[in-house]
RNA sequence: GGUCCGGUAGCUCAGUUGGAUAGAGCAGCAGCCUUCUAAGCUGCGGGUCGAGGGUUCGAAUCCCCCCCGGAUCACCA
């Protein structure tokens, strides 16, 4: 890239004329700000130490050099401590006249021979079906795991299941209590849909058992603890653990109905995975860890039964390993999972794309693999998002302010049809084509206005106001898309060739100079698993693109060269929005 | 209370390792379709970057302290 250029050159410059030596990294290179002249600029303020002179005459005297030492450079500005670079336009013209064809702009082919990234993401509990949460740490996920593969590493995506444990217990007692034996077929209803149904049901009829209690007299907590439906529900999951027939086939049958129903709402998202794991495969392993962890002394047992680690000499509680009836919580299978996927994949990374309530979990989770001696315990990363809360506050699942990830996609979708109509387009499109289009815009406009928040933030979603289709938007985007394919497809067979000394207006060098600036956008988007930075550049691509076919015209300008060219530039962007859409997991269309 | 994260325009968000006069979109107002797609473009108004101190040529960005909001500290997941 040029600014490294710049910067190693800049370096040269100081030691030849001050006798200085200065690092690379030492020298701020930045593209220059829109309202100077410029490409790049070199801020000089940190040399005038070592010239002993103005930053202005500093400026100017590495300016000189620099244009002496790089052919590329026409021209250069001093305006107080900022010297601004000004590149031939040759430059720029070779630049487009290299990559303007390339598909895979700014993609790193795959490096042979390096172990994998391990991402996991959607992790889903089979008690209820999947929310704008789940949404966000899906689309996170995928388009993280995109970004990675853009810059050549292998990349493994898993989905953990938590297809077992009290909750999945709560479902199944309220649906063989109450159900009069409803299923997906006898009901119409999607199945994880169902199935959340009836968690909801338990969730009732407990409360209810508890208000009950309490008016005769019992306090809060031994209610909580006591009522007859909390009990039943654990006898269920010792029933499960030991392997009981009856309540085994209960299971299966339930899950699979919440499996048809996520892989059907995976599809609509366009998300799908390497691997599957199910805690009810790892959480065994997970016991047999603990085990060993106690036998080495690392965990300690209480006179109850349950099995503990200590974590005061981190600054952290004690933590439960085991419960006091043997059965295993949260963390024990996840201990087993990290053996088992590290075993199976011996990746470099593995990353966990889970919400920062869970924070404290992975803190934990590293350290007891530290303490039992696990080398992979640093491998692991979690990625950490914000939540996505409403106007009221946090989505509670028990009030039923949760937003359903089938409600949202279906009704998105509709708004996109809706707008598409109104405004005129899509009349000669058949019903299927049409639907395609729709849900297309209506998907983009959902991942995107998810996506191009920094998933450390929280989101505020505003279900009233519902999601924008006009300016810093997914359908924006993919509306400048179809418009450079539009004009494509009006033009005549075409090629290009690049033009010795032609002058470019300001529009085309912009988009241009943002263009340029793509592999290192998703390199640092890579480094920081950021998609937001992407979606951002993609927006800046769009909106230039736009003001350029504004103001300059296309297939109507006169000077044929510089109508090639503009046409080159059209398509080496309507590619770029294309290559960086699809890394959010975001598809464009050819007309809209 | 301990720990962690956040606070930028009325609203939603950008703001690379500290760099020029802090930027977009939405909402509001005013313009631009006989010309390549108006889901677009142009203009106007809108800011104590939570408060205060420090570090230096320079701080929204780094350090300290305080205020506000959120998360978490379960025999839930």
């Amino acid at each position: 890239m040029f600014a490294q250029l710049l910067a190693q050159q800049t370096g040269y410059a100081i030691e030849a004329l001050y006798h200085h030596i200065v690092q690379p990294n030492q020298v701020p290179v930045n593209k220059t700000k829109k309202e100077f002249t410029g490409d790049f600029t070199i801020i000089t303020f940190p040399f005038a130490k070592i010239s002993k002179k103005s930053p202005e005459l500093t400026a100017r005297e590495i300016g000189e050099w620099l244009k002496n030492a790089l052919p590329e450079i026409e021209s250069f500005n001093v305006i107080k401590g900022y010297l601004n670079i000004i590149l031939k336009d040759d430059f720029w013209m070779e630049f487009l006249d290299k990559n303007y064809r390339n598909h895979s702009f700014g993609l790193n082919p795959q490096k042979q021979g390096q172990a994998p990234v391990l991402i996991e993401f959607s992790s889903p509990n089979t008690n209820k079906p999947l929310h704008l949460g789940h949404i966000r740490n899906n689309l996170l996920g995928h388009s993280v795991a995109e970004i990675l593969e853009a810059t050549g590493l292998p990349v493994v995506r898993v989905n953990l299941v938590n297809d077992r444990g009290i909750h999945v217990c709560k479902s199944m007692l309220a649906w063989k209590k109450w159900s009069n034996g409803e299923t997906p077929e006898s009901s119409g209803l999607k199945g994880d849909h169902l199935v959340g149904n009836y968690y909801v049901l338990f969730e009732k009829k407990y409360k209810e058992e508890v208000n009950q209690l309490k008016a005769n007299g019992l306090d809060e907590e031994t209610a909580l603890r006591t009522a007859p439906l909390m009990l039943e529900a654990q006898e269920m999951l010792r029933k499960w653990e030991a392997g009981d027939a009856e309540t085994h086939s209960l299971w299966e049958m339930m899950n699979s109905w919440v499996y048809e129903g996520f892989n059907e709402t995976y599809k609509r998202l366009g998300i799908s995975f390497d691997k599957i794991y199910y805690e009810s495969e790892t959480y065994s392993l997970g016991k047999k860890i603990v085990e060993e962890g106690f036998k080495a002394g690392v965990f300690y047992q209480k006179e109850d039964g349950s099995v503990w680690v200590d974590l005061t000499s981190d600054n952290l509680d004690h933590k439960l390993l085991l419960r006091s009836d043997g059965t295993s919580v949260y963390i024990t299978q996840d201990l087993g999972c990290a053996e088992l996927r590290y075993q199976e994949f011996s990746p470099q990374k593995m990353i966990y794309v889970v919400g920062n309530e869970q924070n404290y979990h992975f803190e934990v989770l590293k350290l007891i693999l530290q303490r039992l001696g696990r080398t992979y315990a640093d491998k692991i990363f979690h990625l950490s998002y914000g939540m996505v809360d409403l106007p009221e506050g946090k989505m509670k699942s028990r009030e039923g302010t949760v937003v359903d990830a089938d409600d949202l996609i279906e009704e998105i979708i509709l708004t996109a049809r809706e707008i598409t109509l109104e405004l005129g387009k899509a009349t000669d499109l058949d019903e299927y084509e049409a639907h395609e289009l729709f849900s297309m815009i209506g998907l983009a406009a959902l991942k995107y206005f998810i996506l191009k928040v920094d998933p450390r933030k929280n989101i505020l979603f505003n279900p009233t106001e519902s999601i924008d289709f006009d300016g810093n938007t997914g359908p924006f985007i993919q509306y400048t898309h179809a418009r450079i394919r539009s004009v494509l497809r009006k033009a005549n067979p075409w090629s290009f060739t690049p033009q010795k000394n032609m002058t470019f207006y300001e529009e085309e060098k912009e988009i241009l100079k943002i263009l340029y600036d793509f592999p290192s956008v998703i390199k640092q988007s890579a480094k920081e698993l950021d998609p937001s930075q992407i979606a951002n550049f993609a927006y800046e691509l769009a909106r230039s693109y736009n003001q350029f076919y504004h103001n300059l015209s296309i297939l109507h300008e006169p000077d044929e060269q510089r109508m090639l060219t503009r046409l080159a530039i059209s398509q080496f962007t309507a590619q770029v929005i294309r290559i960086s859409m699809h890394l959010l997991g975001i598809d464009v269309p050819e007309r809209m």
